[in-house]
DNA sequence: CTCACAGCTGCAAGCGCTTCCAAGCTACAC
DNA sequence: GTGTAGCTTGGAAGCGCTTGCAGCTGTGAG
């Protein structure tokens, strides 16, 4: 394999010149930068990654952690995490840490001290204070998608905020029986929606002087499965029906209304059914949902780091909410004349 | 930030001694093993990647290549190959190169030849036989999924068998008129499964004497959006309809699940329908489809590599077909009675 | 008691770049 | 003509490890 030093003979200059005029740091000539580029294409030279990274200190790599590739919202942050990053030249290395606290554990000395990345990304993880101010104390930024990390810059959603909305839309429709579904403990771990969203929910309720039936606060595991499973036990034991469904997520929104069809229930005839996501079978569905776009909330973080990175200001710990948008389809609509308001 | 020489002092031993006893390689007396190792972590010290990276010429870490992380089959390849690759200590880099064929050569030039990765994992991805001789003359080993990889070491499925044993599940059943449906061509660009499951159908149907009817044979987009809307054509623009549906996917198969749903056809009583997968959902849609198990696939590609990697064997290119599993639930059935079968 | 051998250990030469520093040059103002 | 500022350039010292080599020690065999 080429090395600099070949690049440089052949192109009559120093390595030093070379390695300027191949990264773009430095003044080199035009000619200088041709010349050394020409040799290098010919050589079929490239940098070497490693070497770069040690002589200079920085390695172009941002390190991502998430509790899961494969459901929809990871998966979709990681997308535009990734679209981001290689536009701006940067490697993924991507941690996947679906089996707990000992595994997170490893990767943050095993790959955050080791200075393999330049910043991290963390993905509805929870990490102390203390491990935290460790990062930052090795100058290795990090920005928070969806989860708690204080004294970190963090990204997110208003849960609560848009529960309420959600939960409000269905009111205003005039619905009073209102069921929610909620994340599972064991889900919420990895969500870290430490019942934001319901709290949401049940300040909107209240607030319009609506009960909250607690046999109508069912929860799943934020899969259409798992929802699916829950709505039966809903909309099939209740000798009173909710006339509406709010759902934390599309996906158990989605199982919702499969629950309900099997039970010949016409949605939004005879139940009204929203989620919060912005999932792409949200249409299929006509649910009414309030879209989050992770894609756009990964894309943010990038910039949030690149910003940091290479420009030279310490980026200050900064919350940003995440704008959400409301999109109203045909899952919900005003509840059945026959159906009774529910009597605080 | 303390390095190997300051844990050298404390330890009372040499550099060198010192990572050996880190790295585990060479021979290093228990006691000083110890001291190493116990110096180490009292300062809080880990190896620097890129050092050992640039000393050794090993990096740890594997390239992953995917045309989206999004979708179901590469997401949970992913996972696959996360856990097996964090398992033995390796970083996964992620490449998700949805942009296509320009983006794809720059990420080969830019981290293959960078040498940043011992080894490239490429899910669905087509390479020519010179390229991966350009990495295989720079000794990288690269292991394909999906893909047709000319020269190089890939898993994959039978297509075409398990596609016509899919097919000649439905016909034994008695279906005859059976319907088709596969993946766009812009899809199948990503998924690289150039005809063949078709092709397995087609024969299983033509093997059976059963006529293939052109407008039975439709197309999606591999999602369950897409496969609704094509559903919906072939389910409502028929004058006589097909009594079984073979999708080539399970998400396809689900969303012609919901259109014949719509159209107040029960399933499999008036309309069988069958997948290929192995989806999650697939339980709560009773679907019947043959599992192909991507975790297994992802999981077993990083051990064929590893195995080249850590033993000195060249691992010769092995084409590998992954077995996969014939799961039979409720969507597939005997036909219809009065349905009469199609003569060719 | 001596020798051969194997296990340990330390020295020092890299791995392949980046970048500080000083020197050489050009151009322009005075 | 001289001085100076601003570009360019090359030399060389690292970046922080790994590993070949050689010396050293201890052990068992002869």
């Amino acid at each position: 394999m080429p090395g600099i030093k070949d690049v440089a003979e052949r192109a009559g200059l120093s390595i030093a010149t070379v390695s300027r005029a191949l990264s773009g740091k430095g003044n080199v000539s035009a000619r200088s930068r041709e010349r050394a580029q020409s040799a290098a294409a010919e050589l079929g030279f490239v940098l070497s990654y490693h070497a770069s990274s040690l002589a200079s200190g920085r390695n172009h790599n941002v390190g991502v952690v998430v509790p899961s590739v494969h459901r929809w919202f990871f998966s979709s942050v990681v997308e535009g995490v990734s679209a981001t990053l290689l536009d701006a030249g940067y490697d993924l290395t991507l941690y996947n840490v679906s089996e707990g606290e000992e595994r997170r554990h490893s990767v943050l000395n095993d790959f955050l001290l080791r200075k393999r990345v330049d910043a991290v990304i963390a993905v509805s993880l929870e990490l102390s204070e203390a491990e935290i101010q460790q990062l930052l104390a090795i100058h290795r930024p990090i920005v928070g998608i969806g989860g708690p990390l204080p004294g970190a810059s963090t990204i997110r959603i208003n849960d609560s905020g848009i529960a309420e909305a959600a939960a409000r839309h269905l009111i205003q429709l005039g619905h009073s029986r209102i069921a929610h579904m909620t994340g599972d403990a064991a889900y919420e771990k990895d969500f870290r929606l430490p019942g934001t969203r319901q709290g949401g929910f049940t300040k909107a309720m209240r607030d319009a002087g609506h009960t909250v039936r607690p046999e109508w606060l069912v929860s799943a595991d934020f899969t259409i499965q798992g929802a699916y499973a829950s709505a039966r036990q809903l909309l099939g034991s209740s000798p009173e029906r909710p006339t509406a469904v709010f759902a934390a997520s599309d996906e158990m929104a989605i199982g919702t209304i499969l629950a309900a069809r099997d039970f010949g229930l016409r949605v939004p005839d005879d139940l009204s059914v929203i989620g919060i996501d912005g999932h792409e079978l949200g249409e299929l569905f006509g649910l009414t949902t309030i879209d989050q776009d992770p894609r756009g909330q990964g894309a943010m973080a990038v910039r949030r780091l690149l910003a940091g990175l290479e420009g030279d200001a310490d980026t200050a710990a900064a919350d940003t909410e995440y704008p959400t948008r409301f999109v109203i389809r045909s899952s919900t609509a005003v509840p059945p004349v026959d159906a009774a308001p529910l009597r605080g």
